[in-house]
DNA sequence: TTATAGATTGCCT
DNA sequence: GGCAATCTATAAT
């Protein structure tokens, strides 16, 4: 496979609007084991250091949302509902919160191992699998994380370096076209439209 | 120390 | 469309 050039911190060092429209179309790279896994991002969400309740960062630094403060372009990852991991990346400026969250990819290598990932039956027939199942297994930001194997593990990591097993990178396809809306599953902020997706692609977790 | 809401998913009707 | 499952960080006591 073609070697990908990984985003630069400087990506990251922006408003976090930016960057959720500006991921749109990037690719996700996990190394597991031997394998790499990848996934082109279709579907973000910005989340404001200040003044955005919805955010983690909202009420001020603890533990757990250390790394919205921390510097650009690393991994948070937190754990919601008992049962799921959420991927976000962190932006501007060390010392400024900010992210964006993943919501959805489009699987582009390592299908099979995501399926094996996410427990689903690989329904395989000699069309590979057929493209409802091909949807369902990353078209939301807790299937994603499980289809990459993405847990608690990796929060904090450098996801500008490609020498880590999971970063960001830039496969050289041209800029979609993008569409917004309200963020989901929120109960704060709700009017405000920050959730970015790659328009007419299939592979988002609602239209 | 205890209570509760939560950036979800999948199964049920 | 409704709702249970299942954990835990954070706020309230």
């Amino acid at each position: 496979m073609k070697r990908l050039q990984a985003l630069r911190p400087e990506f990251f060092t922006r408003d976090p609007r930016h960057v959720a429209r500006d991921l749109l179309g990037k690719i996700l790279v996990r190394r597991q084991g031997h394998q790499t896994l990848t996934a082109r991002i279709v579907e973000t969400e910005a989340y404001l250091g200040k003044g955005d309740p919805a955010a983690h960062s909202a009420s001020g630094r603890t533990p757990r949302n250390a790394v919205l403060f921390g510097p650009p372009g690393c991994a948070y990852v937190y754990f919601i509902y008992g049962n799921h991991y959420c991927l976000n990346v962190s932006c501007l400026p060390d010392g400024e919160a900010g992210g964006v969250l993943f919501r959805a990819l489009e699987p582009v290598t390592g299908i099979a191992r995501m399926t094996q990932n996410r427990g689903l039956q690989p329904h395989r027939s000699k069309t590979g699998l057929s493209p409802a199942d091909l949807r369902r297994l990353a078209n939301g930001p807790g299937k994603l994380t499980q289809a990459l194997a993405i847990t608690r593990a990796h929060n904090g990591l450098n996801l500008t370096d490609s020498t880590q097993v999971l970063y960001l990178a830039d496969d050289g396809s041209p800029k979609p076209r993008a569409k917004t809306t309200p963020r989901i599953g929120i109960s704060k902020a709700t009017s405000l439209r920050l959730r970015y997706l790659i328009a007419d692609n299939p592979f988002v977790s609602k239209p």
